[in-house]
DNA sequence: TGTATATATGATAATATGTTCATATAAGGA
DNA sequence: TCCTTATATGAACATATTATCATATATACA
């Protein structure tokens, strides 16, 4: 096959397009990510609230937290000691919760 | 907060449920599974035409596929020494298309 | 049966990932 | 300033993941 049909075959998925998408499913492929961002879909949390709530270490969720907003998926503010974290890409946690409710009545 | 509190607040993310989503987008959190599928979106394909058109090993291939088809991500069909395999759940291919969608314009 | 082609599998090694521990930083109040 | 609370960070460890190599299996056909 010619080099020149592979790149129609592969129907432009580009290095960077791959980048994006593979680092973002990343983002949602694991559990502890997907509470957290479950939970910011509900409400506006702090990091406290979200590792009571979760049952989770205050360090491993803000390590996720991290992780989260390296890829502008959560946003943060500040008030007093206090950082609240909430979503920051509508359509990401759409399709989370759209996979979520795929998984049910599946 | 108390324990019931706790688990209004989760609305219902249940362990199985968790488990199904994390394993799905793990299953799209990987550059190769992401160009199979992808590819698989468009055609029907042999695992040799998979490996020829996307550049890979013909392991690589046939491990990524055992794991798609464990997932139930892809299904396959023999012919003669041949295993044609495509894609077998609309609903995350079609989650996978929305996300590259929205990472090309982003 | 013997050979060729297509695919699957198991083991291995390199890398990536997630949590924990200890500690650092930041902000508010006494 | 000192203390307290909230959050962030770095190091380290355990586990998971991915590609590759060698080989096994399966099917078709001479």
């Amino acid at each position: 096959m010619e080099e020149k049909e592979k790149h129609i075959m592969e129907a432009d998925l580009d290095e960077e397009t791959l980048f994006i998408v593979s680092q973002t499913f990343k983002a949602l492929g694991d559990p502890t990510r997907i509470r957290i961002l479950h939970l910011l879909y509900q409400k506006e949390c702090s990091v406290n609230e979200i590792a009571d709530i979760l049952d989770l270490g205050q360090s491993t969720v803000s390590h996720q937290l991290r992780f989260l907003k390296n890829l502008r998926l959560v946003k943060n503010r500040r008030a007093g000691t206090t950082m609240f974290y909430s979503h920051d890409d509508k359509h990401v946690i759409q399709i989370l919760e759209q996979m979520i409710a795929h998984a049910r009545h599946t």
